[in-house]
DNA sequence: CAACAATACATAAATGATTTATACATTCAT
DNA sequence: ATGAATGTATAAATCATTTATGTATTGTTG
């Protein structure tokens, strides 16, 4: 039981903090470009599934946020343990793609 | 336009050689283990798609292989440059993973 | 302060890949 | 010769994502 490409980037976004949707985009609009983020569509969807399966859980808005609107998730244990899992089974199949010459050699 | 994860496992198992779907099953199991490797159902519905896609095209049986059930694939240029394209993609992922803290120090 | 752009969340319908199940023939090992 | 493993294949069902759209709030700028 895998997760999917959508599920990971969405942990890995909320990894080191409690974020709300829209800034999960933005967080991942910095790391990787705008190319890499999904639509707002995809994004919402995707966290009513993750909460319903007990991968995030909706956090408290932050007292210096004054946007009414933001609703922050975080990562709960459960999806902390998938999104460790599948960061190695991914290190793995780097690691992988690296001995046959799929990454430039240097690629971090 | 990105890569499914199914896709880009299998361009990383044809990555160094032709092999057959059976064999691309086995080469997976070999490196990842059993619960990693995909379904009959999963890898020849797969392989019917990228063939479509131009991203693997079908190759002559090795002379030495007698087994005349076996249809062997290869990638294409096209599937190389999309399978190095998701493979920097990925890396970038897996470095952003680590620097969270999602994977264990020491790990490749 | 008015107007506009950006922010922010949300859902429906269509699409499309994968899962699950099944089928069947060939090859290998004992 | 018998059974297990190999090997390819397809149909039906499932399920996540895409695409399109709607709406309200917040920030910016002239």
């Amino acid at each position: 039981m895998s997760l999917t490409a959508l599920t990971y980037q969405l942990l890995v976004a909320l990894a080191d903090e409690a974020r709300h949707g829209y800034g999960i985009i933005k967080e991942i609009e910095a790391r990787a470009g705008a190319a890499a983020a999904p639509s707002t569509g995809a994004l919402y969807l995707a966290l009513q599934r993750m909460e319903s399966e007990g991968m995030v859980e909706e956090a408290p808005r932050p007292a210096d946020d004054g946007d009414a609107r933001r609703r922050y998730y975080r990562m709960t244990r459960k999806g902390r343990a998938a999104a460790e899992e599948e960061s190695a089974r991914l290190a793995g199949l780097v690691a992988t793609a690296r001995e046959k010459n799929l990454l430039a050699e240097g690629t971090p």
